[in-house]
DNA sequence: TCATCTGCCACCTTTGAATGGC
DNA sequence: AGCCATTCAAAGGTGGCAGATG
């Protein structure tokens, strides 16, 4: 307790010099909750030690990390991302039934963060609907430059999660950073299953594995009616789409608060930078397997991760300014799930919630992460973004949807930082790595936003 | 020899365009 | 003309499995 008692405090000083006369609440002053949902789903995967498959192309998690916040500004704008953290330092070999240590764990790769398409978003926004990562691939292939997440087969990981609050190009020093890790979501990458306990789960809660259940025609047995076995999957949106819905995992760790590394990468000069943003959980720290990873750090601080003693995995942690970290009883209104998205027509679905060409992104044909994921680096050499801004698309009656228009300052001069710092050889070491691009699938992903 | 990885397959869901009704 | 629901085909996700790889 007492690395978060240093932590925090280095938290205070640095949100207070940071401080500027605006009054705008800071991502790191709200009392922001994350929950895992699907708690019943992956408790029965936990239990019987969840794996993922990784292929060279990608392949998707099963169940997906859904999750639902509260606590956000709604008129604030946030870039939800994740990625995959090791959960230990082991490397696991499947013996019969069961899984054993078979040695020390490969060097983590750089992470590469799956940004969700949706982002950047309002927060009421965020808050509406579950905010589901069910597009997010993983793969064992490090060639890849597609925003696929990197893993080693048989070690084991946990997801990530991170809340950046979107920069103020009038206050640039503005704008929190929240990371959270799911400890319940943990899962042991591997080529192929090793445990037929979890490829019967998987066969009988994934829809795209109908096919493979007992019922399914190519088990050469009658077929019978599979709504009740079929989990409900809605045809909805990037926000909520795949996975069982409706239950709640109090099993979340808040794991820090820190500024935001994107508005830190562009405020600090130098190797400071890329040190600072390499420490800021842009890069691999080996989390401990009973313990959480304190990945904040500041300039004026420690960079080294710290180890915190573990929390319980049922509360809540949630964070105010002056009590991260604090231990909050479960609220009655968090026990309930947020709605799923509306069921309606898919013409209808606001393009904030599925990124159809027919509708805002002329020109964006592609989800936004795919565009950022594969187009990384042209930022950097087209220089200042060109193009016509897309104009905004905000459903008032449903309160989703982004308004570009007022991003527009944002993201010329997040970009326009990007690209300087870069230029300057800031950010090309470390932080993103090559083919990675973290930083600039960021950017690009803004960059996209605009018509070509 | 063994553990792990790869590529292909059939089956299934999702997605988006086309169509027609109101 | 515009909105909406339905239909259909293409795209893409799924685990199984045989063979390849180290």
């Amino acid at each position: 307790m007492n690395n978060i008692s240093n932590n925090l405090s280095a938290i205070c000083q640095c949100k207070d010099s940071s401080r500027t006369v605006r009054d705008e609440t800071e991502i790191s002053d709200l009392e922001v909750r994350v929950s895992l949902q699907g708690r019943e789903l992956w408790e029965q995967f936990r239990g019987i030690r969840t794996e993922m498959l990784i292929t060279k192309t990608g392949r998707r998690m099963f169940p997906c990390c859904k999750v639902t916040v509260t606590g956000l500004n709604p008129r604030g704008m946030y870039v939800f991302m994740m990625d995959m953290v090791p959960f230990d330092e082991n490397k696991y070999k499947w013996s019969t039934d069961h899984w054993e240590v078979s040695g020390m764990a490969e060097p983590h790769i750089p992470n590469r963060f799956f940004i969700h398409p949706d982002s950047p978003s309002l927060g009421k926004r965020w808050m509406q609907y579950p905010v589901s990562f069910h597009k997010l691939k993983l793969t064992n292939s490090t060639l890849n430059s597609n925003g696929l997440v990197v893993l080693h087969s048989m070690q084991k990981y946990q997801p990530r999660l991170h809340i950046v609050q979107s920069p103020d190009p009038h206050n640039p020093p503005l704008g929190g950073y929240l990371c959270f890790t799911l400890p319940q979501a943990a899962f042991i990458a591997v080529t192929a299953y090793q445990n037929s306990e979890i490829t019967k789960l998987k066969i009988d809660n994934n829809p795209f594995a109908k096919g493979f259940r007992d019922n399914g025609l190519n088990r050469k047995r009658p077929v019978e009616s599979d709504d009740e076995a079929d989990i409900n999957i809605s045809r909805s949106s990037s926000v909520d789409s795949h996975g069982a819905a409706g239950h709640r995992a109090h099993d979340i760790m808040f794991l820090s608060v820190a500024p935001n590394p994107l508005i830190s990468a562009f405020m600090n000069q130098g190797a400071t930078a890329v040190h600072y943003l390499s420490t800021l959980g842009f890069r691999s720290l080996p989390a401990q397997s009973s313990g959480l990873v304190v990945h904040h750090t500041f300039p004026q601080a420690d960079y080294q991760g710290q180890r915190c003693p573990a929390p319980h995995l049922s509360p809540i942690y949630s964070h105010t300014s002056g009590h991260q970290g604090q231990r909050h009883p479960q609220q009655a209104d968090f026990d309930c799930p947020l709605p799923l998205p509306p069921k309606v027509s898919r013409m209808n679905i606001p393009e904030s919630l599925e990124m159809s060409p027919s509708h805002s992104l002329s020109g964006c044909h592609r989800p936004l992460n795919d565009i950022l994921n594969r187009n990384y680096g042209s930022a950097v050499h087209s220089g200042r973004p060109q193009g016509k801004l897309l104009q905004a698309h905000y459903d008032s009656r449903t309160g989703l949807g982004v308004d570009r228009e007022l991003r527009q300052p944002q993201l010329d001069w997040l970009l326009f930082s990007v690209t300087e710092h870069n230029q300057h050889g800031l950010l090309g070491n470390g932080f993103l790595g090559e083919g990675t691009g973290n930083c600039f699938t960021l950017s690009q992903h803004f960059n996209n936003l605009r018509c070509k």
